[in-house]
DNA sequence: TTGACTTAGTTTCAAATGAAATCAAATGTA
DNA sequence: TACATTTGATTTCATTTGAAACTAAGTCAA
């Protein structure tokens, strides 16, 4: 007789720990600058001196297309991102930060990786290195594999 | 000089991770049943013979009160779950699984726990107790102390 | 070339989500 | 006892989300 227990099942505590997690990034960049996770990512990834198209943004990040082309507009609507035409592929632009969004980058980045800091100083660095060896073995997996 | 790569960055392998083990598991429900998530876990919480009521599986499963409440409201539209009055409280019901709820779940229990065995196969049992053990050390810790 | 197909990005629409307001019963206190 | 406060649960409302449809540009094969 099977017994499924939610205290014991993986995937719920899975969910907890990434709420832990997720819940500490987000409030920064959120009270700071009232960014959004899609907007705050789609800036990490064009960096101080990246330029990328939308795809590649979706591409680098994993995050949804239509979530990525909202993110795009909210950054340029508040000027914190430029674009100018693709020589390569007229049906999509080069995006990078302005330097209104670069300071606000200069600003976040520092504060990011404290908050990363901080979370991991809960472990050893052996536990660190671990841990994600352990998260990027199953994560590395494809997902067919989990189809029961 | 702070340098932010998200491909470094811990808790964005945190999502990647959370996203693998989260759409195996509901991928089963969902496609078996056109159960969401909060249905899921509620049903899980209640098990094949457990009585609680609306608050007790808030706090026993750590999902949002609005949704339990919704959850609730759906299982009991499908005749899955039955509730009777609370003598101890007549704000709150007892809620518990009807035999229709029951033999949902006793044809999932078995298959989410089969979820579970075919993620956790890509590591051996000291690296499923060491990953664990990991994500229950962060869990466990007041998120006061990640505010940066 | 030209017509079929693919790809980049946006818009639409319906569903999911959660904070805040609300309702109703319980409890505490004067 | 009455009145204020707290608590369990639901409803409202505004926001977030993503699948599917759509638009526009690019590619390819005949």
């Amino acid at each position: 007789m099977s017994l499924l227990v939610l205290e014991d099942f993986f995937p719920f505590h899975t969910r907890i720990f990434y709420r832990q997690v997720s819940s500490a990034v987000t409030r920064v960049y959120e009270t700071r600058y009232g960014l959004k996770p899609y907007e705050w990512r789609t800036m990490v990834i064009l960096g101080p001196d990246g330029e990328f198209t939308a795809n590649e943004i979706v591409t680098k990040s994993s995050m949804d297309k239509v979530s990525v082309s909202r993110a795009i507009t909210a950054l340029k609507a508040r000027k914190w991102i430029l674009s100018k035409a693709n020589k390569a592929d007229g049906r999509s632009r080069l995006l990078r930060l302005s330097s209104a969004g670069k300071a606000v980058y200069d600003d976040l980045a520092p504060l990011m990786l404290e908050v990363e800091r901080k979370l991991l100083s809960v472990y050893s660095e052996e536990e660190v290195a671990e841990l994600r060896r352990l998260m990027a073995k199953l994560a590395n997996q494809d997902s067919a594999k989990f189809i029961v």
